[in-house]
DNA sequence: TTCAGCTTCATACTAAAGTACCAAATCCGG
DNA sequence: CCGGATTTGGTACTTTAGTATGAAGCTGAA
C-alpha cells in the first residue's frame, strides 16, 4: 500500500492524463452510438462533452496560472535610494515566505482574518498560522503594532 | 448553518458559474432544434462545442484566480499640498474630539487597548468608549481599518 | 530517495476587541 | 443656572484575534 502511494504520488499527472485520454475516447465512442440510438440521447452526450471540456479547461489554466511562481525575483536596485520605496534588504533579513508578504500586504490595509482569507482563496486557519508565524518574525503581538513595524521598516507599500 | 454559510461565502463564484453553465447548455439544445445540423458535420458540431466550453472553462479559472482589484479609496493627491503633514481640513470635517485624537493616535502605533488605557490614565471602558465612537466617525469596524483610512487621510503623522 | 521548508487546514483554547446600553461628573456657552 | 457636548466608567455580551498543537501534501535540494 506504501509502495502504491509513492508510485501515485510521482506518476499522478501522468495517470490524469491517461484517464483525459481515456474518456476522450470513450466519449467518441459515445458519439457513435449515437448513430444506432434514439435521437434526443444526442443532447445529453453534448452537455457530457461540454462540461468535460469546461472542466478540462479549468484544469488546464490552473495548471498554467499555478506554478508561475516567482520568475521576477530581481529588482534592480539603484544606490540612491527612493525613499518611498519598499526597503527589500529589511524585507530579505526578516526571511518572510511569499504567503506571508501576502498576508501582511493585506493585513496593513486593514483587511480581517476572514477578508484574508476570502481574497486568497484559503481558510481562516491557514490564514491565522500565517499571520502568527508573521508576529514571531517581525517580533510583534499584535496586528497594531505588526503594522506600525511594516511601515517603519518599509516592506508594504 | 454556520458551516453552510462559510462554504457557500467560498464557493458561491464556481455555483454562479455553474448556473450560467447550466443555462448555455440550454440554449445550445435550443440551437439544435431550430438549426437542424447533418451527421456529416455532427463531429465539427462537437468539436466546436468542446473547444467553446474548454474556453470558457480556462476563463472560468481566470477569474477564480484573478487577483480582487482594491477598491480602497485613495486621497486626491493635489501637487501643491505638503504630501507628509497633517490635513487639517480632514481632520476637521470628522470632528473628532481631543481625546479620540488622542487614542486614534496610539492607535496607528499599535497600542492595544489596555496600553492606551495605561498610558492615559484610564480604564479600558472608557478607551472602548472612545475607540467605538472614533469607528463610527471614521467610518470602519475595525482597527485595522480605522489605521489605514487615518493614514490615507494624513490626520495621523 | 530522503529531508527540510512551505503551505494548507483543523481543533481547542485564551485574549483582545468591539457593541450596546446606561449613568455620572465636568465643562462651556447662552 | 441650564443644557448640550465631552469625558469617564461600568456591565454584559458577541465577535475577532491570537496561541498551541498536530497533521498532511508538495517541492526542491542534497
Amino acid at each position: 500500500m506504501e509502495a502504491f502511494h509513492r508510485i501515485w504520488k510521482k506518476w499522478r499527472h501522468l495517470v490524469i492524463y491517461g484517464i483525459i485520454l481515456g474518456l476522450l475516447i470513450i466519449s467518441l465512442r459515445l458519439l457513435r452510438w449515437k448513430y444506432v440510438i434514439a435521437d434526443q440521447s444526442l443532447e445529453i452526450y453534448i452537455g457530457i462533452v461540454a462540461l468535460f471540456f469546461m472542466g478540462l479547461g479549468v484544469w488546464v489554466a490552473m495548471q498554467w496560472f499555478k506554478p508561475k511562481s516567482n520568475t521576477a525575483e530581481e529588482t534592480e536596485f539603484i544606490p540612491g535610494q527612493e525613499p518611498l520605496s519598499i526597503d527589500e534588504k529589511a524585507l530579505e533579513n526578516l526571511q518572510l515566505t511569499q504567503r506571508e508578504q501576502e498576508v501582511l500586504g493585506l493585513i496593513v490595509k486593514g483587511y480581517s482574518n476572514l477578508e484574508i482569507a476570502e481574497a486568497l482563496h484559503l481558510s481562516v486557519s491557514t490564514i491565522k498560522t500565517h499571520v502568527s508565524n508573521l508576529y514571531s518574525k517581525l517580533d510583534v503581538k499584535r496586528r497594531g503594532q505588526a503594522i506600525d513595524k511594516a511601515r517603519k521598516l518599509r516592506i508594504v507599500e
